[in-house]
DNA sequence: ATAAATAAGTTTACAATATAAACCAAATTA
DNA sequence: TAATTTGGTTTATATTGTAAACTTATTTAT
């Protein structure tokens, strides 16, 4: 009836971080943080989560002299992205 | 950019139960219970806070002797989540 | 008749989660 | 060189979700 809903997933934040990174492909830290709106703190341990999931990957360079944080998918975070997508729609299809 | 998810709704229960609500229109206790797989306390507590908010109504009733609980949608839930699943096309549709 | 089992929930205690405040380090600006 | 800004991380607290324990009434079995 229903299909189980990605924890990881269904949540706001987590979702909107992932929706950007499915159109965006890569995303700084800063940005994310704008488009979302969330606080610095919060997003930190948001892509943490993602991170040890295997749904995203980080990678800390240099832009210039300042640090830059860039958030990439992984190809698991695109499936579960979708999957999750796909089970939501048991919740929200008409019967 | 991302609407924000009224987060009475953004629960894998609480918008299961809507969803059976939305079609059904009207569902008893242990229906709902089976349907979602949920364990009859957490179905109690999410049915309260639904009931709290104003989305669903919750009538009393008998079924021979043995208590029957009926839950129906109110207006208010079914706009409720009908905006909901506007705000979250923000976050699953490709930009 | 009465004991055991089932039905229909509710209460409550605990676990998991989310979030912002506090903090840290480096770089820039005054 | 002191203050401010940038770019985060850690951590303490508040919120939320969940299942176990409990309650009350009803069948069913003995």
């Amino acid at each position: 009836m229903f299909q189980p809903l990605d924890p990881l997933l269904h949540s706001e934040l987590r979702l909107a971080i992932m929706s950007l990174l499915i159109s965006a492909d890569e995303a700084e830290f800063p940005y994310i943080k704008e488009q979302t709106g969330a606080t610095a703190g919060n997003l930190s341990v948001q892509i943490d989560k993602l991170t040890t999931a295997g749904y995203i990957e980080v990678e800390k360079t240099f832009k210039g002299r300042r640090p830059c944080t860039l958030c990439r998918l992984t190809p698991q975070g695109r499936q579960a992205f979708e999957q999750y997508v796909e089970a939501l729609r048991s919740y929200l299809e008409v019967k």
